[in-house]
DNA sequence: TCCTGATTTGACCAATCGGTTAAAGACACG
DNA sequence: CGTGTCTTTAACCGATTGGTCAAATCAGGA
């Protein structure tokens, strides 16, 4: 009563969305039948729907429950901290990301690619805002020559298409380098990239590129 | 009788192939249905499937005779070529692909995205061999010293992550962006991203690092 | 124990799925 | 004209889709 919510609404919820994450991150969300994610909850189809209104309302909870947890990383950007060094941890948060979610990561690629039907709102207000401020701070730290000049937002994009590549992509990622794990290579990767690419000091990046 | 196909048989092809193409590329391969592709072929569902054998069939025929465009840009890498030039060229030819056919895009990224069942014996073995090619090509140019030392094969990963975000998740550029165009500010990201991640001269880098 | 509400399910629904069939319509060619 | 081929479609098929409903089952408190 005081919850709302039984333990068995609770655990059979969490089953739901885990079976729903698994196929909708997998087929998108009109490839994804109801059966598929009955099947993987271990539940029949009309006991989805006791728990669930609809398919879309599945999806729904799924794509605003992990939206938080998908951008918390560009929220931690500390306009007081080393420009280079929050970059850097950024990326590194964000890759952590692809390899440890890789479903949740499709499960946005899915919808965005197909047009973000569900979701074009937030884009348009939250995400747009948050990358607006991260571009503030960014902006703050090139204009006191602490970090390369560069399009703060296209930076931006260019965090989320190098590191989502490697979850989005993972299938051809892995048919490229043969089946051996790609993100130890891409952690040196993308750390060499982006130290390359944000070196504020000019003397600093000549020492590095000559030794490297 | 010569050609095997009538002038009806021809050009019925083609406005079924374009009628796939748009639907393949918005809803992926299950979500996209015979009476969508249909309707937007101005046919009816039987004709489509007089000119077709089945769904899978025009999805195949799609993806086979897009693919050699698709990676056209990769081949010409010229080993004699200016390092810089070479690579800039590819991220420029590659870029504009996304701008030009960004549905031929996303099919792709729909296919690969879903596990890539259709095309997964041609990315372990055609794709993967046109990467190792690419790859030594730039092992021999840092080898010469012509060029910032790098890995080959994730550098590519990253021409096509940074290029084809901007087909792909258009949706969310736009947002972010507001709705202008993102190709221009993209290519001049891209360049300049490109040309200090490549430079193999630390004087150089220097020197345009000081100056920008 | 019984009772009440929470949970589960078999049977069912209209709509849509990919695909088939047979027959009609259009066309070229003699 | 006639004829044989190419093209198109109405009608239909079994399977599957998202979703409903009433009845059965379960769990827990008095």
């Amino acid at each position: 009563m005081s919850s709302g919510r039984t333990r068995i609404q609770q655990k059979n919820r969490e089953v739901i969305l885990e079976a729903g994450l698994e196929a909708f991150s997998e087929a998108g969300f009109r490839g994804t039948t109801l059966d598929r994610i009955a099947k993987g909850a271990g539940l029949s189809k009309p006991n989805l729907l006791y728990y669930f209104p609809s398919k879309e309302a599945i999806h729904r909870e799924l794509l605003s429950r992990q939206l938080d947890l998908w951008l918390a990383p560009l929220r931690t950007l500390d306009p007081d901290g080393d420009p280079l060094e929050e970059l850097l941890g950024y990326v590194h948060r964000k890759l952590a990301l692809s390899r440890d979610h890789p479903r949740e990561s499709r499960l946005f690629a899915n919808e965005v690619l197909q047009g973000a039907p569900h979701i074009l709102d937030t884009l348009q207000q939250d995400l747009r805002a948050l990358v607006e401020d991260a571009a503030g701070v960014i902006r703050g730290w090139i204009a006191a020559g602490r970090l390369a000049p560069i399009d703060p937002v296209h930076l931006i994009f260019s965090v989320w298409s190098l590191t989502q590549h490697y979850a989005d992509f993972d299938v051809q990622v892995r048919a490229v380098l043969g089946d051996a794990d790609p993100f130890p290579g891409a952690e040196r990767h993308l750390d060499a990239v982006f130290r390359r690419l944000l070196m504020p000091d000019p003397e600093k990046a000549c020492a590095e590129a000559a030794v490297g």
